[in-house]
DNA sequence: TTGGCTTTGTGACTTTTATCACTGTTTTAT
DNA sequence: ATAAAACAGTGATAAAAGTCACAAAGCCAA
């Protein structure tokens, strides 16, 4: 009941109406009519590698990360999702009644709405803003996954530290509550050499380093 | 006027047919009346990063190899473009009248037909079958680019090595013209770690090497 | 406040990959 | 036919990143 209460509160028209500025009148409401609400707490996994998906994920609220896994369980960071997104490849691998491919964590406690797959093939001919909306997402999501490739493909790991920091600050603010082991992971490196390569971050001042926080200051 | 006749061949209904057969009768005709054939001589270049994109391409012939560069110009192959298939990335950029971010190279002489970006959206609504061809190709080029994230993130380079070398007899053949200098290239690595790596795969008998080609054995 | 857990720091070492320098060997062009 | 260019092989060395072992510091709970 409590839960319900929570669903009432967010999910009326004019919190959609500010993730979503750009839908139409009726799919606002058939959102709220076919939509359900998945709460998820902090750390916890809303996408396994493997699971047959059903329904696309709009986030609502709070941050998610996404990351790919290899065989033997090792994570990679790929991109951030933000609230008033969709998560694309949760659209890729539902239309093709695939499993998933990624591996999708919630940051803090975090608020989503699982679309069906039946309405989501639906309303990509009914509403042309619905439409707008799955298109822009793959194409941004297609930016982000040729800037990672950049990232490993090109660069070494103190400028990928970089990039990684950077991005974490502009989502998340200068404050970062994180540890030298969670980054390593992140990036599929080892927490000593992450934490080498903040030493000599920290002695450019770029960062200043706490325990189990970084301070970024650069820039 | 040769040109000219060559396109006359290339470019009847029954060719489109056979490359696109889900397409409607009615887009093949805007097709033929609308898209303009490109021929691209072996190595030349159909796409420039930097280059502002206003139409989208599908490969009509032979195969195209897509690079992404830095900024001093490497270039890292990501995947092949297969005769029947369109250029994700154009389309990306094209939507978003943005110049590219790819590079696109022709592996021997290819043809292109070039759907200027205007009709490329209408025929979205207009035609289903256009629809559904946009968005496969959106979702395999995402698992194209999924792969070649796990191959960087998670694999040493003779893995690496192995895998591309797989890719390449899977769409060219086990008889592969290629050097180790294009090789090195390609993965963004240095022509003696791959001659090296290509040794040691030789004395494991996964293939043989010979000058400027190389023939594929293993499974 | 004491002991245990987590996080971070650091030296020594290994492995992987890149770079350099040089040698052949084959192909191409004049 | 011969010089030049392209391609490939190889040893030596360097640089980057990962691993191991252990120490120290901070935090927390009984």
């Amino acid at each position: 009941i409590r839960l319900c209460t929570t669903i009432v509160i967010i999910m009326d028209k004019n919190s959609l109406q500010i993730l979503f500025p750009d839908f139409e009148e009726g799919l606002y409401n058939e959102i709220l009519e076919y939509g359900f609400i998945k709460e998820v707490k902090a750390g916890e996994t809303l996408l396994k590698v493997g699971q047959t998906i059903r329904s696309t994920m709009l986030i609502i609220d709070e941050l998610v990360k996404l990351y790919r896994e290899d065989d033997e369980g090792k994570e990679f960071f790929i991109y951030h999702l933000d609230a008033g997104q969709a998560c694309s490849l949760s659209m890729v691998c539902a239309a093709k009644h695939e499993t998933s491919e990624v591996l999708a964590k919630a940051l803090t406690d975090a608020t989503v709405l699982a679309i069906p797959l039946e309405y989501m093939d639906q309303w990509m001919n009914k509403y042309k803003s619905w439409y707008q909306f799955v298109i822009t997402s793959y194409r941004n999501r297609f930016e982000e996954l040729l800037k990672t490739i950049d990232a490993i493909a090109f660069t070494s790991m103190d400028e990928r530290l970089e990039y990684y920091l950077k991005k974490q600050v502009e989502k998340l603010g200068p404050h970062l509550k994180i540890t030298h082991q969670e980054i390593a992971n992140d990036l599929n490196s080892s927490r000593e050499v992450i934490s080498r390569l903040l030493k000599k971050m920290e002695a450019k001042n770029w960062l200043t380093i706490h325990r189990n926080s970084i301070e970024w200051i650069k820039k």
